[in-house]
DNA sequence: AGTCTCAATGTGAGCGCTCACATTATTGGC
DNA sequence: GCCAATAATGTGAGCGCTCACATTGAGACT
């Protein structure tokens, strides 16, 4: 392996019989070329496999073409879902991606990631920040680059985009009631995460529309563990319900292994509804009641928008809110006698 | 906010009283600056929060203390595990990571994803490179730096990290027939992954190894959904088989929803065992045996290995591999009568 | 014909760093 | 007390690009 050297502008130019600037303005596809010299050069770069070099490009121009993505981990369905899509989103958009993933949410690390950042020169930072430790509050003075959070706050006042996941639990909720129930438990995700107390706010609200009790809730982690641990509770507690809400798939399975586990029938005894709509949520025992968001849309969503605010600085404010959708099966029916 | 010039290497010398060059050394912890000189620069570099600019750096010096990493995307368990262990592993080495997600995996693409690279200039590569379309076979001509695959075929002769997955299987077959079986039928999963293939290897080879003709094998794809599909074609070939190995844990909870339909009980009629042992598996109905992976000890080594690599290309080429671990539950026991 | 445009190209400078070397201060050996 | 060796620092150059401006040539108007 010969370390030839790196193949810059100049050697392009050189074989082109163009000028280096030339070969820049092919390359960043400025329009005072004429399409013959374009075409020319075009040729050359392909022959010689040109690449231009990020740095250089970097350390001259004003833009980085660079986004800078904040990820919370991929122990989580749908902030993994969430990168996923915003990844392909922004690379569909001509823009590069670098992902810094949180390491533990606290506002130390925000200054990191800030840090982070800006030794890269992204030109836009998509922030997912479910929960308040890993949101920007007013960074406008650090960043010099506009920041679109994804998962924030449902009503929060910067830049971002939502899915409305309190009416995805209003949504489920109503459905139960529609069969009959009028006590209904809740096992909720941690109450810190934004969405969980959302999902939270969505079951309190259609027992109040209903005049209903709220029965009990029980706070879990988003595992299947802490479902299982959850449904116990709820039993020792208070054995009288008739159904579940769930704030997330993985601890509705939780629940009904601990239901099977004292001979609780899922839906006939006890209804179940989860949150997510996780690709095996079909073929739990029984088929689970869920809530699909649309993650695609999502990081499409974030990034359109993103890229907007960098074009125009001045592009308004505003949340973009996206509606989940209900996903009927069999883990609800109508309450017992 | 005031655009305010961005903090440099010279503001900072002038500040420090020292010249740029001592400076660069402070940062880039060169042994040669004096413990008192130190000291000072670095507090100047603190209270004017000055970032050293990652594009100058990497145009400028020979390395850009980044590495590469080709990740599958995060539909799949394994791989997205890989990536978040490898991340974590490669920062705490004072590596920045640069994430690119395959599209879809043709040659052409391994090409592009070369290109990426080279344009970032990163240091090494890590690829995750779980089906042949995927890994590089000599990238030596065109990857001036290291690569390390990761999920490779079992004895690759390319600097690789993999998980002896035949060996896992092996492990669970033997539990089965130690437990009576000897009509055991595969799930496995989509065979041009070579985890795929070395997990139905190991069915074989037990099988083999104990003088048992190998029952019915159907392809499913991963998903719940085709091993919901693949139980029921089993069923309707042959419905004599007294247990079912699965190639993930997905597969195992559609096919044992499929068995619960035509009322089959796992795993007093069929024992069934999973792979990959998926946070969720001790939940499934029955709690499902598995075989659990070490991700977070593959992307340390991954990444021991690549910057070894880096330091000294002559570093010895070999596969690590790291042995996986049955973990035993109730999807399992004896076949009936 | 003469200027006035505009499109297409070329030129100079510099982005913020690290490299390789040159220089100066400091020590130790005899 | 002098020279070599070493530690600590400084200087010049240049990485490969894009910016802002200068220049050229052609056609369009009076």
């Amino acid at each position: 392996m010969q370390s030839k050297r790196r193949i810059t502008l100049d050697d392009v130019a050189r074989e082109a019989g163009v000028s280096y600037q030339t070969v820049s303005r092919v390359i960043n596809n400025h329009p005072s070329v004429a399409q013959q010299t374009r075409n020319r050069v075009e040729a050359v770069i392909a022959s010689l496999g040109y690449q231009p070099m990020r740095a250089a490009q970097n350390l001259a121009g004003k833009h980085s073409k660079t986004l800078g993505i904040v990820s919370f981990g991929f122990e989580y369905y749908g902030p993994s879902q969430m990168v996923s899509n915003i990844e392909h989103a922004a690379r569909a958009e001509g823009y590069d991606v670098l992902i810094h993933t949180r390491q533990n949410s606290t506002q130390a690390n925000v200054s990191e990631e800030v840090d982070y950042f800006e030794r890269w020169q992204v030109d836009g930072v998509l922030n997912i920040a479910p929960m308040p430790e890993t949101s920007y509050d007013d960074m406008s003075d650090r960043y010099h680059v506009p920041v679109v959070q994804i998962d924030i706050e449902l009503g929060d006042n910067s830049p971002s985009v939502v899915i409305d996941q309190q009416y995805g639990t209003e949504m489920v909720a109503e459905h139960l009631i529609k069969l009959g129930h009028c006590r209904i438990c809740e096992i909720s995700g941690p109450q810190n995460w934004f969405g969980a107390a959302a999902r939270h706010r969505g079951w309190l609200n259609v027992l109040e529309r209903h005049n209903l009790e709220p029965g009990l809730s029980v706070e879990g982690n988003w595992t299947a563990q802490s479902g299982y641990l959850a449904a116990q509770e709820l039993l020792r507690q208070d054995a009288s319900f008739t159904a579940v809400v769930s704030g997330n798939d993985q601890m509705a399975l939780g629940a009904m292994c601990a239901f099977r586990e004292v001979n609780l029938r899922v839906p006939e005894d006890v209804s179940i509804v989860g949150f997510d709509d996780i690709p095996e949520a079909a073929y739990f025992h029984p088929p689970l009641t869920t809530v699909r968001q649309d993650f695609a849309q999502l990081g499409e969503l974030g990034i359109q928008y993103l890229i907007e605010l960098i074009r125009d600085p001045d592009t308004p404010v505003k949340q973009h809110v996206i509606q989940p959708q209900m996903i009927q099966r069999l883990s609800t029916a109508p309450p017992p006698g």
